[in-house]
DNA sequence: TTGTAGGCGTTATCAG
DNA sequence: CTGATAACGCCTACAA
């Protein structure tokens, strides 16, 4: 009877090599290494041997190995802009679920929203002799995207690029935005503030647009004192909020560019004793998981960035195998929860 | 002049490899070998030719190859249980920064609170050859550990063991969680409600005991009716106020055994129509970053999440330096914002 | 102090 | 179909 397979961290001496298993099965390194690999045919009963070795011995093939000569090292290089982004935490989720489950390992690192950090990460991480590059919303630039590339293949969000051996994914952040912006109008308020996001971002440019689209459609003119940016952080949300609040401008409703900065603002909004959404109604954008547990909970757009992380790797692994992946990211969608309330019509007063 | 080093991105055909250094600078790889590792000393000659040979090539090791030769990878893997943690990501973006300044790649990975992945988390790592281990709260049992111990130092977080080659850093949850409840105590309160964690962690009961002792100290009898876990989720805490109030138990305050749960907990409390703080007073643990952007603003007990990545990696670099790490968390500290009110002495009634 | 040789665990390229 | 043999890029005796 075959013994159960040592658990490979309950082994004593080093570990069961490759050659290991060759003798013990009594076939050459190279038959295993391609029984292990698919590279070619082997006859069942040698591959059965092997098979049995395999598994007596617990073996497991070092990556580190494989990666020095030539192959693959199975992992892929991630990077964000912070390990603890509660919006790219999730995606990368998603990507670690989606990748372990093809036996690759994710390696995350971030490039703080710093284009030299990113690009430290990049070479760190090809040092590392990744097999594939996922950036989540990068900073590089787009030659540099393509010069990456031509290493190994890229998936990245946040970005429209066509090159080779690249694959972009995007959300429709204007419409996200034009959805939102409608949900408000809809339900009858004209004077809308909007907390953007760091504009050098494109993502910040499309929902700003988005909402000026949806301003425009219902025929109701952009004012742009009614906009202040922030940086996508709940204080930059607070502090656009006290600006909005303390200048001459009026407001039934503000719709913010990503969750955090709604969060930021509700807080602005309970301190000068302004109910949401009695007093101001408030959308966010991402639906990330605490939106529906704030207080109220958050009307906003979906983003599946769990999805979105899933997506990428995905989109990824396709490339691996020498395909071309046709991946989309869903639609945008309003998720509606007691943050908006409809304003009273004034006619005729 | 020297030409400024060319990026690594930036190359066109295979690495820089040592040897290439070694035939530029007229030594031989071993001498390039020993100057990079610091290893033996060189003549400064030499090392001054290898140096500008190196800078001029752009080298970088590659670590992979590194690893396989028997050295190290300059890698640590870090196991946490879902790598969208708003407590642990915190700390992951420590550890990232500490280690990234020893030069050092942080591998993370998710346990998932189950044991046998994380077991195989462990694999997984040990089979990529980490240099060491930090180990966020994990699951696995102290014997895997002391096994694990047998060949990388590893740090971990959430329990207590001794054992060599282990660090153990932990915070004393008690005493925040006695904090907590005291300042409750102060603040008039005598019937406080308790949301805890689920009880099969040691922090968890931790909390409760000190919950316990606050109330014991006020000569407060302790009433389990008044006590409900939940997961140290939001959805946990909502559920767990939900059944709190539905309880014919009534109480002016609670306190959460982690923010999220607070935040849950909170929005149970605004559907049954009860205001924080006037009707109730609401204390969380941890100060994730949200705490202090919740309506109203969230008092806490501080947990320096940051410090704690950055303690145990620095804590694992002294290991893998041959020391012995003496490092120890700072002690618990409330955090007073809006969330907790007086109850108005109701003398003689 | 420095160079040579061998090996780390796999994969790839040849022959057979 | 299968087995030698040579890398992969670096480290570490051992020898000089």
């Amino acid at each position: 009877m075959a013994r159960p397979p040592a658990s490979p961290s309950a082994r004593k001496a080093g570990p069961v090599t490759l050659g290991m298993v060759a003798e013990a099965s009594g076939v050459s390194p190279s038959t295993v290494s391609r029984i292990l690999n698919g590279t070619a045919v082997v006859s069942a009963e040698k591959k059965a041997a092997v098979d049995r070795a395999i598994a007596e011995l617990g073996f497991v093939p070092n990556p580190i190995a494989r990666g020095l000569a030539g192959g693959r090292t199975m992992s892929i290089g991630v990077i964000t802009q912070f390990i603890d982004s509660p919006f790219f935490g999730v995606a990368m989720r998603g990507i670690e679920e989606t990748l372990s489950e093809a036996h690759y390992s994710a390696l995350f690192v971030s490039g703080h929203w710093d284009v030299e950090v990113e690009q430290r990460c990049i070479d760190t991480l090809m040092g590392r002799r990744v097999d594939g590059m996922i950036i989540l919303n990068g900073r590089v630039g787009d030659a540099a995207l393509r010069q990456l590339a031509k290493q190994v293949p890229t998936v990245v969000t946040g970005r429209s690029i066509k090159a080779p051996n690249v694959y972009a994914m995007d959300y429709d952040h204007r419409e996200g935005a034009r959805l939102a912006t409608q949900h408000l109008i809809a339900r009858g308020h004209r004077d809308i503030a909007h907390i953007g996001g760091d504009q050098s971002h494109s993502d910040a440019r499309e929902r700003l647009a988005g909402y000026q689209t949806a301003l425009e459609a219902a025929g109701i003119p952009f004012r742009p004192a009614l906009v202040e940016c922030g940086n996508y952080l709940e204080e930059g949300g607070r502090q656009a909020a006290e600006r909005l609040l303390a200048s001459p401008q009026r407001f039934t409703a503000l719709f913010a560019a990503n969750d955090q900065m709604a969060m930021g603002a509700a807080v602005a909004l309970h301190k000068a004793g302004l109910r949401v959404p009695q007093d101001v109604s408030l959308v966010g954008f991402d639906d990330l998981a605490l939106a529906m547990h704030m207080t109220p909970p958050l009307t906003t757009v979906h983003q599946a960035s769990l999805e979105l992380g899933r997506l990428t790797a995905q989109a990824l692994l396709e490339m691996l195998a020498g395909g071309k992946p046709t991946l989309k990211l869903p639609e945008p969608r309003l998720v509606e929860r007691d943050s908006v309330a409809a304003v009273a019509r004034s006619i005729g007063r």
